[in-house]
DNA sequence: CTACAGAAAACTGTCAACAGTTTGCAATTT
DNA sequence: AAATTGCAAACTGTTGACAGTTTTCTGTAG
């Protein structure tokens, strides 16, 4: 599973556009080319020191990622996805999040589970020292790790744009954080379900505890929900 | 909901790469260019009249989709989804779907409702009459009004793309059918559920609906589950 | 001082040509 | 006869230039 997408990536990267896709693409999420903003693509051209044929086709490509957004004769802009689309985005991650928790019980191996052991100590001990700087790495890979072990590249593939998308979300910092403990009881919850092989509890643990981010985000913007957030989807 | 989608419509259709992206995939999807075949860049400026530029930037626009595979320097070749990819997108459609069936009943007006009566009317009514060139169409409008009325837009496009994407898995005749009946209970379970406003209900539902499709694939295939398969996701 | 109209600059959309790679064919060798 | 090597055609990747639109600036009128 792992052998295609490297070298697909390998591959990729050979295409001066297909770099360009990935160098435009990081420099999008790491904020150098701030949302709402207009991307001109000579300056993009020059700074990669390309002409705007491979640009124009690295953005073609982003856009169907939906980071950037086209108007024609107008030129192509950084998305800023509203509170809105934020919600909409975290349910749809907290479905297929449950999946892949569900997939990963039937399926998981003694090795797996071991590592997802490691990975939940590990994020203990960093919660035990009030570590973030350790934690938010290790949160990250131990969510990729599920992800990629379900087993369902599609799956993966559209959870990851979702995370991407999110990443442009302007308050996405109000929603990193949210308690290393808490997290990490719902964590626990969710490797216990999976060593015990059970796809219906998995499902649900994983499902909450990405309803419960949600949830938070809500909060801070003070948009509740008519009734308290319903977990369990 | 439906303006600005329209308005980005048009939009798209202005620039000339735009047009070709739809004509192309319009083309891809009506089987007029074959799944694993090349497609060349060429051929498809001289049909359209236009240079390879705009081409090129269609068929980027359309690997985002999913659509096409983009190998350097060899060009770009149709996709064709395997079995196995067809069974990963129908457990994510799973859960997509059972998620729409929970926002619609959560949010659902009363015309709605009726609007949704009316179709599972006709669709019976086709049924009775084994009238199948009413049916197909239906069930597809059917499909498409839930998946817009449940009013999350990045569901929708998620939902679209995996259909998109289905529609390249060369035995997609063999799911199509699965009985009219048969497919119209769960249909009218799908809408009393949604018309009770019962969003756990709904949910389960719409859940079932699609996984009862992606049993009639793997039974098709003779790749039956070890256990029979779990409905309720 | 503000509003507006027109021109200039900047930028996007498209194209045709060139460079480099791959693919298919044919001649040669084993 | 089969395999291999070298060559030629085809195709993709990239570039720079031109056309059309949008935006900005400037000068003028109210």
């Amino acid at each position: 599973m792992t052998i295609p997408d490297d070298a697909l990536t390998i591959l990729r990267t050979r295409s001066l556009s297909g770099v360009l896709e990935r160098e435009i693409e990081r420099a999008i999420l790491a904020g150098e080319i701030p949302p709402g903003k207009r991307v001109n693509e000579n300056h993009l051209a020059i700074r990669f020191g390309t002409s705007r044929g491979p640009v124009r086709e690295a953005l073609r490509a982003l856009e169907g990622l939906g980071l950037v957004e086209l108007i024609p004769n107008r030129g192509v802009f950084i998305r800023q996805p509203a509170v809105e689309e934020a919600i909409e985005i975290y349910d749809v991650r907290t479905v297929l999040f449950g999946l892949a928790g569900k997939l990963l019980a039937e399926r998981v191996s003694e090795a797996e589970v071991a590592r997802l052991r490691d990975y939940l100590e590990q994020m203990e001990a960093a919660a035990r020292h009030r570590d973030f700087d350790s934690y938010y790495p290790l949160n990250l890979a131990f969510h990729e790790f599920i992800i990629d072990a379900c087993g369902n590249g599609t799956l993966a593939a559209q959870y990851r744009g979702l995370v991407k998308k999110l990443h442009l979300f302007r308050a996405r910092s109000l929603v990193q954080g949210g308690g290393l403990e808490v997290s990490n009881s719902e964590h626990r919850e969710m490797v216990e379900a999976i060593a015990a092989r059970d796809p219906e509890r998995a499902q649900r643990a994983h499902s909450d505890h990405v309803a419960r981010a949600k949830a938070r985000l809500l909060a801070a913007y003070g948009k509740a929900e008519a009734q308290p957030p319903r977990l369990t989807n």
